[in-house]
DNA sequence: ACAAAAGTGTTGGTGTTACACCCATGG
DNA sequence: CCATGGGTGTAACACCAACACTTTTGT
């Protein structure tokens, strides 16, 4: 049997190629450091099928356009960020996941590039503010979403704690300066309350060396003032492909 | 301007949508546990462009047929194998991966699907012996290959690497029946030869508790005779998702 | 043929480091 | 009240050493 090849035109003709429509839906983190939830971008659906129903923010890919442009795009329509981390997550395109694929028409098929993003919350603003199809809602309680995007989601959220703890993607979305108090609630708030202990955490967080002591106090309500840390991206730079962990 | 959706018909109209072909590319990773080697099974192009330019053995994903299941067969075309892992990889779809693309007709799109596969050496058959155009090369020999292979192969290695640290993915291409130093030398090859003390490896990896100790001896050559141990499936079942460090 | 040597698997010990848990201090 | 810093016991690990069992070598 002739071997078919990627990028072989010369496909065997006994066997029909599928012919595929390429999407990329988008996994939109943010945490609310404030009532330190997690929150997931969503959107609601307005046409068939899946009407009404929500689902996670997503677009076709356009001509000259990258997947992960088109990933941006999605993003940038729906809310307005200055600071983001964003990567590819997994690919869907295994038959059936679009109730579109006409059985009669047998070869087309929907092929989701599923990204993940984490976002600043405070700094993320819904553009369509009077838009109720477009909300955050909580990891925790999220509605059953269109298609197969609860399986994407829940990729993404595994993806998001994985990434926490190795990978210094929280200096991403906090702000440019921070005390290691909010590094700490932040960890607590999507790794769970019992990951570490503060103590530790700090003192690891230090030996690392990219965190830079402004000496600028600051005081949130009672208690001593606490230092705020800047994220020093220099001394970041030769860690950056050494696997750390940061719990 | 009005949202397009992953799966809308309704797309803008200003702006034309990509058209796609759509293949999974393999990089497909065995270890000659003999010669301690870490070996890729690549495949020699027949055809334009890349004529004669060593490539990952990719097809084009048929009518009805999953992505998984284009990597199986793209992968049982090449060799016979009773036991292998297979995980998808990362998906490669940015305009310009492959010359095929017409800039006159701007809209087709190559997207490659990704897959990383771990098989036994020794069982893996080449199934066209006498084809010269498959071929096993030594992970840190590998020629330049076409399009953007080099680079996915990279992204494969590194999964490798890391999956194997914290997955027990070299039970999976492992004989039925191993000598724990048959695992060590495994996880030397592969993550280089310090990345643990043996004695200590030894001592963790029986800890994990699902490796059961036949009692059977067995000698290779000199020496004292080393224990065989079976992989129990039970055992390791609650642990399934659980974080594991294995090194 | 027998004993010594060498090679490999197995087991245990020790110092260092990281961590969980706790407490003292400073603003 | 809360950020900060340090202290202690436990567990894990790197490194090292001893031992068990076999094959190989020497006479």
């Amino acid at each position: 049997m002739k071997v078919n090849s990627t990028i072989d035109h010369s496909n065997n003709k006994s066997e029909k190629l599928a012919d595929f429509k390429v999407g990329v839906d988008n996994v939109i983190f943010s945490v609310d450091t404030e009532y330190n939830r997690v929150l997931v971008l969503l959107r609601k659906r307005d046409v068939e099928p899946f009407n009404n129903h929500w689902s996670l923010p997503g677009t076709l890919v356009r001509q000259g356009e990258s997947l992960t442009d088109a990933a941006y795009r999605t993003l940038a329509e729906k809310i307005q960020v200055d600071n983001l981390y964003l990567e590819q997550l997994y690919s869907f395109g295994n038959p059936g996941r679009d109730p579109r694929e006409n059985p009669n028409s047998f070869g087309v098929r929907y092929l989701s590039v599923s990204y993940f993003a984490l976002v600043r919350y405070k700094e993320a603003k819904i553009i369509a503010k009077s838009d109720k199809n477009i909300s955050w809602y909580k990891v925790n309680e999220i509605p059953s979403l269109a298609f197969d995007h609860d399986e994407i989601l829940n990729y993404g959220w595994n993806r998001l704690k994985n990434k926490l703890q190795y990978s210094p993607i929280a200096f991403d979305v906090l702000p440019p300066e921070f005390t290691l108090n909010e590094v700490y609630q932040l960890y607590c708030t999507i790794l769970g309350e019992h990951f570490s202990d503060y103590s530790n955490f700090r003192s690891r967080l230090l030996k690392l060396g990219f965190l830079l002591d402004t000496k600028v106090k600051v005081s949130r309500g009672a208690g001593r003032p606490a230092s705020l840390y800047k994220f020093d991206s220099k001394a970041f730079a030769p860690l950056k492909d050494k696997p750390l962990l940061f719990i």
